[in-house]
DNA sequence: TAAGTATATCGCGATATAGCGATATAAGCA
DNA sequence: TGCTTATATCGCTATATCGCGATATACTTA
């Protein structure tokens, strides 16, 4: 179990729902899905991962930018090559349940 | 555990990403997750969800069509009035993955 | 230093979505 | 039959998002 900062509070203050929104939206795309499906099982570059989803570098580190500005990635520079990894605790979770629904 | 057609794929083929993309966009709006959240309690009128989300009548019978197209609710007449309830059985669980992360 | 590779950013046109007033439909009631 | 209430749809504007070519930055290697 990660550690929650307070007791489970009931997301529904407004705030809190739309931050919520706004992750679910940034999630809400196929390339975007596929990328954190590939980053949950290990670290992958900018490149690998456009690759695997047949789309154009720039286009793979868009989605990246935006994904890790929700807070669900973070990445470290190796050379000419940057390694991008999941560090949001929940979204393993969160993509099991979209996995067993769509999958 | 819900009955699943076939032993779990994997969800990497396009059609199922976009579908699933698809679906996530639709929970993707404050309202509509508080919707959600409601339906997840009790059947509701067009007009109590309204209220509960303090927009209009019309504006929430527009995020409940949408809901309604993509599997999540379904609804029944009852005189002048109609109640929307929650049939896609896996919205309860995602809810829940959500509201770990944000409440 | 020059050329090549990996990644990131910019600016644009196309498309999608949001929100809203106006209007429509349908049921209940005087 | 008219009047009211509940819900749904239409048409529009504003805003957001998408995908892409062009360009920029940073690192590597010759």
């Amino acid at each position: 179990m990660p550690i929650s900062k307070t007791k489970k509070k009931k997301l529904t203050d407004m705030k809190s729902l739309e931050q919520a929104a706004e992750c679910l939206r940034t999630l809400a795309h196929p390339h975007r899905l596929r990328i954190v499906q590939m980053l949950l099982q290990s670290e992958y570059t900018v490149g690998e991962l456009a690759e695997a989803c047949s789309i154009a570098p720039h286009m793979a580190s868009e989605h990246l930018r935006k994904m890790q500005h929700c807070g669900f990635l973070e990445s470290q520079k190796d050379g000419q090559r940057r390694y991008y990894r999941v560090v949001e605790p929940h979204l393993s979770n969160i993509l099991a349940c979209i996995e067993q629904r769509f999958g």
